[in-house]
RNA sequence: GCCGAUGUAGCUCAGUUGGCCAGAGCAGCUGAUUUGUAAUCAGCUGGUCGGGGGUUCGAAUCCCUCCAUCGGCUCCA
């Protein structure tokens, strides 16, 4: 038997002659790595058996967050005994795993940019290729505050100044040493490929007011195919980009001269957000919302009740100055304070409620520029807003009708995989949250008890709730596992109270209302964006802005594919004709590229027959069909595509 | 807003160290062709080389400044 005593003071028994390669498959990679420190200490492991890549990927399990995240935090360390050898005197922030691979924050001499990158992962290689052991040690805080002080690692030494007292841990490997709890995988040789994606600027511990580090971001992998896998998967997120493919099929640009983030919605565009707000329109109609309409500026006394002025003020255009009147009105930020003044209008009595107040409501934001982002961050955006003022006893039932329109959604649109997450109070923290106790019990609880009975893959998070109350937020994740937020709804304590909203109840009394915010699609410009990278722009049928277009095989039959169009737009079927003075390949290339769902071919046959050759995009020839069952045949599409998911 | 990169025709891009009227493909227009399932041929039009200022005999190319875009940071009601 073997005994191996772990840095964190298990003591685990193995048969003799277990690799270190057992030991930590029947572990976790965490304890892997540590295992090898305890060799490293004297202990006897046999470290023998070498591991082959396959071997090794199953080694760091791969697909648990664990196991990459392992791999990724050795790799940073790695990056950084490459550029400490590379740029004497270089002084190091933090250096992460994150999501997609790894980053070290570094302050150096002298500028590290884009085209320094080869030579560092050139050196980084070099260095893995030496299977340098991640050695683990401990030291008290003030050896490691001497340790760091004497290299002159101003950075490293205030994160030691945060560390409680007591042992510190390092990890060495090869000639650095790096304050560090770990867990690594045991060395560098398992690094078998890797690339450095990017390097840009970041402020030290992410505040605005601190010095700018230089971080820089890479992704490792314990085999090469990975690598490749991985960089193709960018390449197709890069095509499915919904600035390039919003350009290519011409939905919506923008111009320099209207100003930056303010979106033109170009006629496709427009036809598609029309066709997704009636579509969403139809389902809240059926969920007993009223359509209202507000204005887009609105007194700044309207900002100041709702508490929006004092707190989003300065992010938000600058208020406009009416000298004559000397008023001063602000570009609405949000629509709920109009919404408000709407439910203010009139006596309410308890039987009116619950009251739904649903807009298109255009709103403009002033985010800093260099935040701006195609579609997904502007500043002038159309929400899908709705205010539910509801009584108490009526939030959990209308907490749960918002998650079906939610759920509706996501199925039409084949959004297979969302999670939801749910923004709870901090517990340490009560006091910064407005309302009572009492309420805010509540509601949490309505939140969670809605997303259980409605089976919502959910995930709780502690403190990430508003200060007015606590919110659901969608996530889904689109063809290529990336992740999107979408839709939210929250619950809110705060404006029912600025705004003084009253509800008359059976008591005869005056009672509070709550209030719901909720958006299914956030806004319709990032709802477009993310379609469009879901859908890589082959929108379902029923969104398309053209559904199908009739291809004369010459301009002898343009009459008879002008007669097609017209009859299959009277059947409410979106067809045109392209009637250039091309050949036929051309005209089907052209028409693929604009991800056209139907193509239609006509010439002598099918004008003698009164019928159309079927084209369906991706597919290929499917065969003559009159124009009758082709119509028949598209619009029972479209409703299976629509009404197949009510329930 | 901050760090870094980029900005040449509607689109995608060439234009090495400053030097003949700034180029190509696609798109557009004109003509020929009348086509059967992913690019027919020819001709033509189109650019204050992001804006402004400077250096120079001479600037798309070098410098300054502003604007915009991209990758991040910070922020996101």
């Amino acid at each position: 038997m073997i005994k191996i005593t772990f840095p964190d003071g298990s003591v685990r028994e193995y048969a003799a002659g277990t690799t270190a390669y057992q030991v930590a498959e029947s572990i976790s990679p965490r304890l892997a790595a540590d295992a090898l420190a305890a060799e490293v200490n004297g202990a006897t492991v046999d470290m023998g058996r070498a591991i082959d890549e396959d071997a090794a990927v199953k080694f760091f399990k791969w697909d648990d967050a664990e196991g990459k995240h392992a791999f990724w935090h050795t790799s940073s360390h790695l990056l950084a005994e490459a550029l400490e050898a590379l740029y004497p005197g270089i002084k190091f922030g933090i250096g992460p795993a994150i999501e997609n691979g790894f980053y070290y924050d570094v302050d150096s001499p002298v500028p590290i940019t884009e085209s320094d990158l080869a030579t560092i992962e050139q050196k980084m290689v070099e260095l893995a290729r030496q299977k340098e052991p991640l050695v683990r040690s401990e030291v008290s805080k003030a050896d490691a505050l001497k340790t760091f002080t004497e290299k002159g690692d101003q950075y490293k030494c205030e994160l030691i100044a945060d560390l409680a007292d007591g042992t510190i841990s390092f990890y060495t490997n090869g000639s650095f040493t790096d304050l560090c709890r770990g867990p690594h995988i045991p060395n560098t040789g398992y690094i078998k490929a890797l690339k450095l994606t990017s390097v840009a600027g970041a402020y030290w511990r992410g505040n605005e007011k601190n010095k700018m580090l230089t971080r820089i971001y890479g992704i490792s992998f314990p085999k090469k195919s990975m690598l490749d896998e991985y960089l193709a998967m960018l390449e197709e997120a890069k095509k499915r980009d919904h600035r390039k493919l919003g350009k290519e099929l011409e939905l919506f640009t923008f111009s320099q001269r209207v100003g930056q983030g303010l979106p033109l919605w170009l006629p496709k565009g427009a036809d598609l957000r029309d066709r997704l707000e009636r579509f969403l329109r139809q389902i809240q109609k059926e969920h007993g919302y009223q359509q209202v309409i507000t204005p887009h500026i609105g007194n700044i006394e309207l900002y100041k009740t709702s508490g929006h002025y004092a707190k989003y003020g300065k992010d938000s255009f600058q208020p406009i100055h009416t000298p004559i009147e000397g008023e001063e009105y602000m570009l609405k930020p949000m629509n709920c304070p109009h919404h408000c003044e709407i439910y203010r209008s009139k006596p309410r009595s308890y039987k009116d409620l619950p009251v739904r107040l649903a807009e298109f409501g255009t709103v403009y934001r002033y985010e800093q520029s260099g935040e701006l982002h195609g579609l997904t961050r502007v500043r002038s955006f159309t929400q899908d807003d709705a205010h539910l003022f509801v009584r108490p006893d009526q939030l959990l039932e209308e907490f749960e009708k918002v998650i079906d329109i939610v759920l509706y959604i996501f199925r039409t649109l084949k959004f297979d995989k969302y999670t939801a997450q749910v923004s709870l109070r901090d517990p340490n923290n009560r006091e910064k949250y407005i309302g009572s106790d009492e309420n805010w019990d509540k509601a949490e609880s309505a939140i969670i008890e809605a997303a259980r009975n409605k089976g919502l893959n959910t995930i709780v998070e502690y403190g990430e709730a508003a200060f007015y109350g606590p919110k659901l937020d969608f996530m889904v994740k689109d063809a290529l596992g990336r992740s999107w937020q979408l839709g939210t709804i929250q619950v809110d304590y705060n404006l029912p109270e600025r705004f003084d909203l009253t509800y008359k109840g059976s008591d005869d009394k005056m009672h509070r209302p709550i209030m719901i915010h909720r958006a299914p699609f956030g806004s319709m410009e990032r709802f477009v964006a993310v379609l469009l990278e879901h859908t890589a722009g082959k929108f379902p049928l029923w969104l398309s802005p053209d559904q199908v277009v009739v291809l004369p095989i010459s301009e002898k039959y343009n009459d008879y594919a002008a007669e097609v169009a017209r009859e299959l737009n009277m059947g409410d079927v979106r067809a045109q004709v392209d009637d250039r003075n091309e050949k036929i390949g051309r005209k089907i290339r052209d028409n693929e590229l604009k991800r056209i769902p139907y193509l239609l071919i006509v010439g002598e046959k099918e004008a003698a027959e009164r019928s159309v050759s079927v084209r369906a995009q991706g597919e290929g020839d499917k065969g003559q069909m009159s124009i009758a069952e082709f119509r028949d045949y598209l619009l029972g599409l479209v409703r299976s595509e629509v009404e197949a998911n009510r329930r």
